[in-house]
DNA sequence: ATTTCTCTTCACAAAATCTTTACACTATAC
DNA sequence: GTATAGTGTAAAGATTTTGTGAAGAGAAAT
């Protein structure tokens, strides 16, 4: 459900606070609240968020100096919620450092939409997380495992099974949990397809599958998945 | 004078043209003009500019649709200027990779604002408008792919095919997502068709069809593309 | 009206994967 | 040492997934 996104938003108006959370969250973002400009720059301080909705409206301060506030160290987007819609306000706004200016009342959609425009300007430059240990090098986003830089080709269920145990590093996981995570709650007792399927997978990312360094057995309990 | 930026601006009004000729290069831009959709990407293609403004009204193609033909390669800002005002084509443009979309009549400050915004959180790193790999050559500007010098005939849907996988290079794409891309909401269950395409690509890509080097299956998942 | 091109659908062949079986191996308890 | 429960592995068979040619439907071009 969630994005991984987090979102602040500063406005002191409970009814504009209520509809941004309804349907924000309905979009997966997670939300933080501030009502007046000190809560607000406390909040984006403590919570970094990875977007921040500013009113320009607020109670205790003026929003256009609240904005400038935030950007002396406050780098991810801005986007600014106002009812204000001349164009000096505007341009200040933006020339203050704000990502984009929205006059309330806003249409919902559009408001998304410039969401995921500031997220998307400002978090693409990020590589892909790739996890390393060994020789092994595991691409989530891709989706694609390397030994020894060569590609490795895996089943689906074998790939599943394979990220499962990585998931959950060092920890032991039992024959019963892996067969309903991967295979669903009916295969609970077929151990059987577990240990042919591990045989399968310590052949292909092991050294010597004999005496595996990786997938460890855990007798009369399950396997347990060890990357260092 | 110059501040070093350079302008392409795709519209065929003249009056609109006359008067970011105006106010832009009083603002020390440098500036381009493209009267249609066909020449704005030719343009864009061979001067690389640091920004264009697009109007989606052009009268030789559907503005969306050069706006997508653009990001294929174009990674600089895109913001629309448009005499539509609808929340759908909004949302549309800025999720096709528009950066920002304003309203005609647009006021000039705010549109300078706008275009300072833009260019701030830009790099300015377009790719190039052509690449190759092996035999194969792709122009995203003519559209034209060419397998050993041969200019290949494709379809509009193995076109955007191709292109999609070649965008997503190394990336296991699922089927359900291909389909989505491709033929909308609706298909994602017919994978069928997904087989069907993928075949014609790889009869006339893939020197051996039968052991495919560039597009390859991944089973029970999808597809993906690899370029080298 | 006819032809050409593209897309959709079907049927079946081919390949890959999953499931099952059989049996060997290992560790622990007695 | 032997029994026993648990584990590992190869391989055959079953099933699912994928590939491919071809026929029919529609749309666009001639």
């Amino acid at each position: 459900m969630s994005n991984g996104f987090s979102i602040l938003v500063i406005d002191d108006e409970i009814q504009i606070r209520k509809l941004l959370e309804i349907t924000l969250e309905a979009n997966g973002y997670k939300l933080l609240f501030a009502i007046n400009a000190k809560e607000g720059i406390t909040m984006a301080a403590s919570h970094q968020p990875d977007l921040i909705l500013l009113d320009l409206g607020l109670p205790d301060q003026d929003g256009q100096v609240v904005l400038k506030q935030l950007r002396d160290w406050y780098q991810n987007p801005i986007i600014i919620l106002s009812v204000k819609s001349t164009e000096e306000e505007i341009v200040k706004a933006l020339d203050s450092g704000a990502n984009d200016y929205l006059t309330k009342p806003f249409r919902t959609q559009e408001l998304l939409a410039r969401i995921r425009t500031a997220l998307r300007g400002s978090f693409n430059q990020s590589q892909e997380p790739i996890i390393a240990f060994g020789a092994i090098t595991v691409d989530f986003v891709s989706r694609i495992i390397k030994v020894k830089d060569e590609v490795l080709k895996l089943t689906a269920t074998e790939y599943n099974l394979f990220t499962l145990l990585l998931k959950n590093d060092g920890r032991v996981l039992t024959h019963q949990y892996i067969l309903k995570e991967i295979w669903g709650n009916a295969y609970a007792e077929q151990t059987q397809y577990l240990r042919v399927f591990v045989a399968q997978l310590r052949k292909k990312i092991e050294e010597d599958p004999n005496r595996p360094k990786y997938i460890l057995t855990e007798s009369g309990v399950g396997y347990r998945f060890n990357s260092g």
